[in-house]
Parts: C-alpha cells; sequence; structure tokens
DNA sequence: GTCGCGAATGCAAGCGCTTTTATTTTGTTT
DNA sequence: AAACAAAATAAAAGCGCTTGCATTCGCGAC
C-alpha cells in the first residue's frame, strides 16, 4: 500500500531516522490504516532479540519486591523493554528453575534477588552470554553487577542505636537464611554489633521466621516467654516485625513500653501499625531504576557497568524507645 | 548427534509420545549433552504461539492483586505458559496501551481486571480473535467471560449489617470510580442497601480517594469534622479504611466505640490493623486460579468457558460494632 | 544538462523452528 | 518368505522479520 518493500516498513519501524520522512508517513499511515502489529516471533528470530527481560523474584505476594519491580518496569519500558516476573518462593532450585524457563522464552537480559545461589548457575548465565544484575544486596568486592545496599552494615546501625538506647536483653526474629544471603546478613549485622559492645546474640535469642505475619508472631511469643524476658525485639524485616507486635499485644504488653520492635524494609505497613514501626528505610524505587539502568548499559556492552550501592536511614518511629521509658 | 532429522527433534520437544521410546532416549541424550534450548523466536514464527499469556493490572505496589497474580501464574506455568504482566495505574488510556504492547508481544490470551473499558478495545481483541477473561469484576449478563464476584452485592451485605447495628449515620469512602466499575459497583451496592433501609448516602457523606493510605486518613479527616459525625465509615477497600482508622486515632476518638469502620478485600493488612478490620473477604487465590483455567479453556477453543462467579463472606472483626456500644 | 556522490530504498538470504507430505521402517498376516 | 498396513521418521516448505549488499534516487556542482 505504502508502495515499498518489506525492508523500508522494517527501518521505518526500527529506525525511522533512516529512512526520508516523506517515505516514513507514507508507511506509517498503511500501518495506522491496517492496524499492523509486527509478528513478535519473526521479529525475535530474525534479530535475535527479544526486548525482554526477566527477573526473578521470591514472591510478589509480598510488597517488599513490589514496588522496586514497578519502578524497574517502568524504567525497562521507557526503553521499550518489557519485564516478565517469575517467582522463586524463597526457594533455590525453584529459582534455578525458573531462570532456566526464562533463558528458554529468550529474555535478553535477568535480574535476580541476593547474590547467593549456585555457582554453577552463574557459569550458566557466562557461558551464555546473558546479562544479568543482582538486586538488594551489596557488599565490597562482590564479583558480580550489583545494585543494592549493606545489609549486614545496616543491621549493624540498627543493632547499635538499640543498644544505645539502654537495651542488653535483645532478641532477633530473622528471616530464614537458607539461600538468602540478605536475610543472613541482617543476622550478622546484628551479632557482630552486639560484640563490639560486649553483648552476644544467644542463640536462645534467635529465632529463624517464615515470612508470615503468623510466624513472626509465634516467634515473638516464643522470645518473650523467656526469662529474662528481652527488652528490644530486632525483626528482619517489617513483615515479622508486625507479627512481633501482635504477639506484644496479645500478650497484654505494650510496646515500647515493655517491649520495643524494629523492622527492616520500611514497608506502608511500618507506618500503619501502631505503635508506628522503627525501621530501616530502603529505596525501593531507585534501587529498581538502577537495575535498569545497569542492566541495560550491560546489554548494549557499555563501559560503564559498575555496580551501584545505595544507603539505608534508619527511620525513628514510635515502635522503639530507651530502654524502661 | 543422535542420528535424526530435526523433525523428529521437534516431535521428541512437543509430542514425545509421538516418536519411538528408543529414538527419543538418543535425542533426549543429545539435549542434554548440548544442553540444548529451543529458540523460542524460531518456535513462535512457525507456531504461530508464544505460550504467553499477559496480565494488565492496576498495580503491583498493592498487595490486592499480587496474590491474585500469583495463583494465576501458578496455574498458567503448569500447563507451560508464561504470564507477563504490565500495569496501569488506574489509566484507562494507559491500560489501552499496555494491552497493545501485549499484543505485540504476541501473547496468546489476556487477562484484565474489570470490565469498564472502551468498546473499541473489545472490539480489536475480538478481532484479533485473542481470548480475554475479565477478572474481579461479575455481573449477571456481563457478555465477557468474567472471573469474579459480585461487588455491589458484597457492599450492600456489608451496608445491611451496618444498618443492622443501629448505625444511622453512614459515610463512605470509595475508590476512583472513573473507568473503575469495581469501586462504582460498590458504591452502588452501598447507595442501594442505604435506600432500601430508608436512609440514604447523602453526597457530603461520600468521598472518592485515590487508593493510598494517607488519602483515605484525609477523607476521613473530612468526613468526621462533619456535623453530626457519622458513626459509621464504609470504605471501598482495606487500604482506604487504614487510613481511616490512623484519621480516627489521630482525632482522639476510639475505633469502633466512637467511629466503626469496614474495609474491602480482606488483604493481610486488616489482620494486623488495632482493631482489626471487619472487611469483605475475597478468594485473590482462587480466583486467580479460576483465571488461568478459564482462559487456558477459551485458547483451546473448548466449549465449557462460562464465567465464573465466587461468593464472598463479610467478616467481622474489630473495627465495627454496634452503635453506642 | 550531466556527472558524481551520499542517502534512500530494494533485493534476497537467512534466522530456528513446526508441520505437511512423502518415504522408510516395523510388525503382522498369509 | 512375501505382501501389506501401520507406525515412525525424513524431507522440505515456509512462518514474518531483519540486514548486508546492490541498486536507484535526489541533489548540488560543474
Amino acid at each position: 500500500m505504502a508502495g515499498v518493500s518489506t525492508a523500508t516498513v522494517s527501518r521505518v519501524l526500527n529506525e525511522p531516522e533512516r529512512v526520508r520522512a516523506k517515505t516514513r508517513r507514507r508507511v506509517e499511515a498503511a500501518v495506522a490504516h491496517f492496524d499492523y502489529t509486527p509478528h513478535f516471533g519473526g521479529r525475535a528470530l530474525a534479530s535475535n532479540r527479544t526486548n525482554t527481560v526477566g527477573a526473578v523474584i521470591p514472591t510478589m505476594e509480598n510488597a517488599i519486591f513490589a514496588r522496586g519491580l514497578q519502578a524497574l518496569q517502568e524504567a525497562l519500558a521507557a526503553d521499550g523493554v518489557t519485564l516478565v516476573v517469575a517467582t522463586s518462593n524463597y526457594d533455590p532450585e525453584r529459582e534455578a528453575q525458573q531462570i532456566r524457563t526464562l533463558l528458554g522464552r529468550g529474555v535478553d537480559g535477568l535480574v535476580l534477588i541476593g547474590e547467593a545461589r549456585d555457582p554453577a548457575l552463574y557459569t550458566m548465565l557466562e557461558r551464555r552470554g546473558v546479562p544479568f544484575v543482582l538486586v538488594w544486596s551489596w557488599r565490597p568486592d562482590c564479583p558480580w553487577p550489583c545494585v543494592g545496599f549493606d545489609n549486614l552494615a545496616a543491621a549493624s546501625a540498627m543493632t547499635e542505636r538499640v543498644v544505645d538506647l539502654g537495651h542488653r536483653q535483645i532478641a532477633m526474629i530473622a528471616g530464614v537464611t537458607r539461600g538468602n544471603d540478605r536475610a543472613a546478613a541482617r543476622v550478622e549485622g546484628v551479632r557482630a554489633a552486639l560484640v563490639a559492645r560486649g553483648l552476644k546474640l544467644d542463640v536462645s535469642n534467635l529465632i529463624e521466621s517464615p515470612y508470615h505475619h503468623e510466624a513472626g508472631a509465634n516467634a515473638a511469643r516464643h522470645l518473650l516467654a523467656a526469662a529474662p524476658r528481652p527488652s528490644a525485639i530486632i525483626c528482619g524485616n517489617d513483615v515479622l516485625a508486625a507479627g512481633a507486635l501482635t504477639a506484644v499485644r496479645d500478650l497484654g504488653l505494650k510496646a515500647p513500653a515493655d517491649v520495643s520492635v524494629t523492622g527492616f524494609d520500611d514497608i506502608d505497613l511500618a507506618l500503619v501499625l501502631d505503635p508506628s514501626l522503627t525501621t530501616v528505610h530502603v529505596p525501593h524505587r531507585r534501587m529498581g531504576e538502577a537495575a535498569a539502568r545497569l542492566l541495560l548499559r550491560l546489554r548494549a556492552r557499555e563501559d560503564d557497568t559498575d555496580s551501584v550501592v545505595f544507603e539505608t536511614v534508619l527511620v525513628e518511629r514510635g515502635s522503639l524507645a530507651p530502654l524502661g521509658k
């Protein structure tokens, strides 16, 4: 209809500046007229690019990843790249499986959460030449491209603050650390800070708990039954902290008067709780955007592909108070 | 390596039962040996199927859709279908755009939230022959395949319960109704129930609010400043209700003693709030699964493609109490 | 006007797979 | 053992697009 070859149509669609304005307009008119949409498969086959990147996250059921994902998706979309999301349920085997599925779908890149995974997976990714970015984790000398923050340092900072407020009986409800370097780093951060202040994280004062409100509540009930009772509970994330606050209330105690509780992640929930939650604010959205930019640079084989580290901020709200106040 | 043609390899991969066990094993060994993965584009081009379905949801930042999405994804994955998620931010134009993007990616089907959208979009989908399922909405005689529940009836039931508890000054904080038939149906449900009981939803007692905690709090502050003060606030969803509860607390009032508050959707948040939230429980996961099944049936051109309607359950918790108690 | 040159466009060869049709193999029957 | 039917496999034709290379066009300089 536009009186041009398919090659020209292809150019109009992909590199419009390479065709003369007059021709381009004719083609565009025809495209509009027939409501033409390029065939994805044909495109992928011929160009060997899908303009798709995949992300494997532990779960969507949790607000924590949702916001970063949204930012990631928006930043990618701005470059015409579609995001495909898969979930692993915090299961390393399932994560490996999902990565394979995404590769089978021909993704041009991957966004993965955290660093802890089978080295064979990293080998495979490198062999295939699929660029990837690790999000939510960062540590000095991480060999992979990361966009994250220092979980250990942030947990230490929180712990120091708790100690500074006079607390000595300090317990922790951690996330499950298997295959989860963030959860593990947070435990280490707490432990290190306590040791630095001459205290220690007794094994009876550390419970690993799955990432649910109820599980957090149960863990807190257990910890609060001990004698001497902890005066502060540091939680590996906000959801566990919410559970802990529920347990505190159910036991007829008051937070923070009887027990202080702290969280990690600063999701919306933290503000809604009563008392509102003292927690570590993490820049979800900025991480998502940074991950998108880094991945696009990696894909384009650009030079500037350094890891990005963000600062976290300790947000003090009502759930943490000086000992005995 | 297996000494067979590509045709046989293709059959081993797609219809293994059609090739003799001995040959099949040879091919599978070769596949494993070379770690071969079929090329997605080639496949899509030749078969004209992508084994991908798309979903356009308002937002991921909200737990409401996350759970259903997760279930949808799992159910689709069981059939080897990948889910691609896009977000519209509650903006109809953006939704249309996202639908076009997904079609451009060659999705074999679509899952859309709610029914309200430009008829031209429906025409386009039908012309292209792309099967789709509408989720979260259901009404008698909906012309499209739906998987949802009767928002209007559920809101009416909640309202009747509130009235039965003696409340007469009843206000509502609704979600934004533009392009959102669920929000609109909930308003209509409340209105209808009030009218049926000889009351009415005065315009000054109805505020539409965006889907944020703060916005809900602001709306509640506004409503509670009126004289006579409402004794119950019915909210279009749980997040708005959480905001309302915050406002109640900030104003020095007690829920439910001074003001009852109800929500809608029953997300995790409802249980964490203090008082815990009386709300309408919606079967997120089952809807997601049902949507997957229905879409797969539509895609396979099967006969049994009726809409699926779920019942909702009014969950009474602490935030709703009889008037004056 | 013609020439020359860069820019614009057309030509045609695949990209890796599926699928129809044709051929070979296998197994059964006489 | 031959003949045949049925089952298994091979051959080959695309699917719709991109892209390197060849060709043509448009325009300024002479």
